[in-house]
DNA sequence: TGAGAAATAGACAGGCCAGTCTGTCTGCCG
DNA sequence: CGGCAGACAGACTGGCCTGTCTATTTCTCA
């Protein structure tokens, strides 16, 4: 663990000074990628704004696609890395690791960085329908990778029905993301971390069926 | 309340056959956005697939933009629609009016036409730094329709702090619909349609401070 | 210092897209 | 039957976007 807090969309918050082209061309994106959307963002300003010349881009990323797929990757490993130092901590008891996540959340939500989820967003510009099955399976594969993540956090504590419960946890996740970036409540992180707790005490008694 | 059941989707489901251009225009519309998305789906492939002329469209439709604010405006009140009508029927109990939502949305998540929340997805493609005023209003005006509806039935129950309760409900209900368009996992609505009903329970006691 | 690799600047082609315009046809109503 | 409104078909413009290409400059490091 750094010194410094980490957030949801950590790297587009340093100044874009003097680092390597290709990890300028990355965060250059990954900014307008997420102040804006992917389609309206053209190679043309990721260029421009990155300070780096047509020909260097395309050295780097042989196609716009694939650099919507290395942004997609590098979000997923951040976000990912991220959750798992936190709900690692080893003073957590069990179920406070599944409620760390909610805490990593609402930190993220305060930073002005914080555009929504990346992959909901990457959902919604590129469907089942989109013919881009390489950026398709890696927002699959990041909602697989959470969904593996909380069920490990929430196996241990031996419910009932747990499947059920990760379920739940994963809708109180995705739903306090998009509410966060909907609304500019600062208590939803907070409201629904209380919401999870309650879920998991629950379901370790019996599920509504006494 | 019909005979037949209404969809989240309903319109795109019928067979485009002979309605007036205006409504052909936006059913092939709204079918393409939501299997697509916004920008990646051109006038002309929906002036090609509704059988229209391009001076038609533009007669009844003077901006593509104008298109986009139509499709939301029909889908937000479709939607508020289906959920008023559900949540007002009167052999339900308070409680139940906040948990018809849920049936609502379980409802909708097994269609073919289910292609994810519009105003998630238009969040997701025209965000607060894309210059589309009206169409960020539409969708910011949505959230606050929803919000107030749910706060409008879980106002009666008394809970100790119905505003946490409602950001509660809120969230689940958007991670429903996230959840449902990720996983194809048919528990998602009941399983949260249950997490719900906890929650209003507990509410209604203490919040946690026993 | 000197050579090769890498970055820069910017022109260019080909395709798509929004929106305009011209002209033809159909169908309704007096 | 005649006329007119509305729909149809499709060409066309200007602009933007991805990706390629050329030619020049800078950096590295031996």
């Amino acid at each position: 663990m750094s010194d410094v807090a980490m957030t949801f969309d950590d790297l587009d918050d340093q100044p874009l000074s003097a680092l390597a082209p290709k990890e300028r061309i990355l965060k250059t994106a990954s900014a307008l990628f997420g102040r804006l959307s992917i389609h309206t963002v053209g190679i043309d300003r990721i260029i421009a704004e990155s300070g780096v010349a047509k020909m260097t881009f395309y050295k780097h990323f042989p196609s716009k696609a694939n650099l919507i797929a290395t942004y997609l990757r590098q979000k997923n490993d951040m976000w990912l890395e991220m959750l798992s130092a936190a709900t690692d901590a080893p003073s957590l008891s069990p179920p406070e690791r599944v409620l760390a996540v909610f805490d990593v959340l609402g930190g993220s939500f305060g930073t002005p960085s914080f555009r929504g989820c990346p992959f909901v967003k990457g959902m919604a510009e590129f469907g089942p329908d989109a013919n881009s099955p390489e950026i398709q399976s890696i927002i699959s594969s990041y909602f697989d990778s959470l969904h593996n993540l909380v069920a490990s956090l929430v196996g241990p504590l031996g419910l009932i029905d747990p499947e059920k419960t990760v379920v739940q946890i994963l809708s109180l996740v995705q739903g306090s993301i998009v509410m966060a970036q909907a609304t500019s409540n600062p208590a939803i992180a907070a409201a629904n971390r209380e919401a999870a707790g309650l879920l998991l005490e629950v379901g370790r008694k019996a599920s509504l069926h006494p």
